[in-house]
DNA sequence: TACTCATGAGCAA
DNA sequence: TGCTCCTGAGTAG
């Protein structure tokens, strides 16, 4: 479930599996196997999400950065043996755990990048990001980056959200979520929104991505942030064109935008 | 077995 | 805006 949540859990399960050891890597399918070899044995020395990017720095110098785009998968096994892969496993990481006991392994699948980089292509990289609400900055500098961009904007604010220049690690499932809970309209045009709401928008994509971090889930009603109620409940919108609303009743809507399906109430968002 | 769909994004026109 | 790439899960027949 790639949208930003669940790449932080994956720089946390590499800090807890990997950090400041040697870590073998290779590429069963083939398509790696190059830039494999160059950090093969190297020491993690970080791994550090942002937005939908997981960036895992190595003592030699070279960071990997890997983007899971739609399709993009991780599976983690533990055992005494390297299983043997199946699929088209495009890298695979795996060291001894701390105590020597087994071994930890990650299966990266079907990813839209996972490429090596130095440290300006990283600078570079990271500087096309917009500010990431699970790294919220206490002195509040991040928000009112978001809020600027949004409000010099005549994009539909439906467009903005999945703009990763604009805000990192909002996919297609919190853009429906959110907007519905702030009971804007998807069409309405950013700089016709109120700073107000803009800044209110900020605070619930802080709010809700930190529980999809918690939980590994996205889940957004509040009567169930603190447990997942399973698919079928756990959305106000999304996926649930032609349902009733769950505050109206009023049959949800779907359009396609951008080439992405976007689902909303037209009576709760109408604003 | 074949087909469809998906939580993303870069690129050309 | 439409096309393309990446892979696997779910479903229809």
């Amino acid at each position: 479930m790639p949208e930003g949540h669940t790449v932080h859990r994956s720089a946390k399960q590499f800090s807890d599996a990997f950090l400041a050891r040697p870590v073998n890597v290779d590429s069963p399918q083939g398509r790696f196997s190059s830039s494999a070899a160059l950090i093969d044995g190297s020491i993690l020395k970080r791994a550090r999400a942002v937005g939908k990017q997981l960036f895992l720095e190595f003592d030699n110098g070279y960071t990997l950065r890997i983007h899971l785009g739609i399709y993009g998968k991780w599976r983690w096994h533990r055992g005494e043996q390297l299983p043997e892969p199946v699929g088209e496993v495009r890298a695979r990481f795996w060291a001894p755990a701390k105590d020597g006991s087994e071994l930890r392994v990650a299966e990266l699948r079907g990813p839209t990048a996972c490429e090596l980089l130095d440290r300006e292509q990283v600078a570079a990289t990271k500087s096309k990001l917009g500010p990431d609400p699970i790294h919220p900055d206490p002195s509040g500098e991040e928000r009112e980056r978001f809020v600027k961009r949004i409000l010099k904007s005549k994009k539909a604010i439906g467009l903005l959200l999945m703009d990763q220049a604009v805000v990192s690690g909002i996919g297609n499932v919190y853009r429906a979520e959110l907007l519905f809970r702030a009971g804007i309209n998807p069409m309405t045009p950013g700089c016709d929104l109120r700073i107000e709401v803009v800044n209110d928008l900020w605070a619930d994509a802080v709010k809700l991505l930190a529980v999809g971090v918690r939980t590994g889930v996205m889940i957004t009603r509040d009567e169930f942030l603190k447990k997942d109620p399973g698919k079928a409940k756990r959305h106000f919108v999304y996926k649930r064109e032609g349902q009733p609303c769950r505050v109206c009743e009023t049959p949800i809507s779907i359009a396609l935008l951008a080439g992405r399906k976007l689902y909303w109430c037209a009576n709760c968002q109408s604003a």
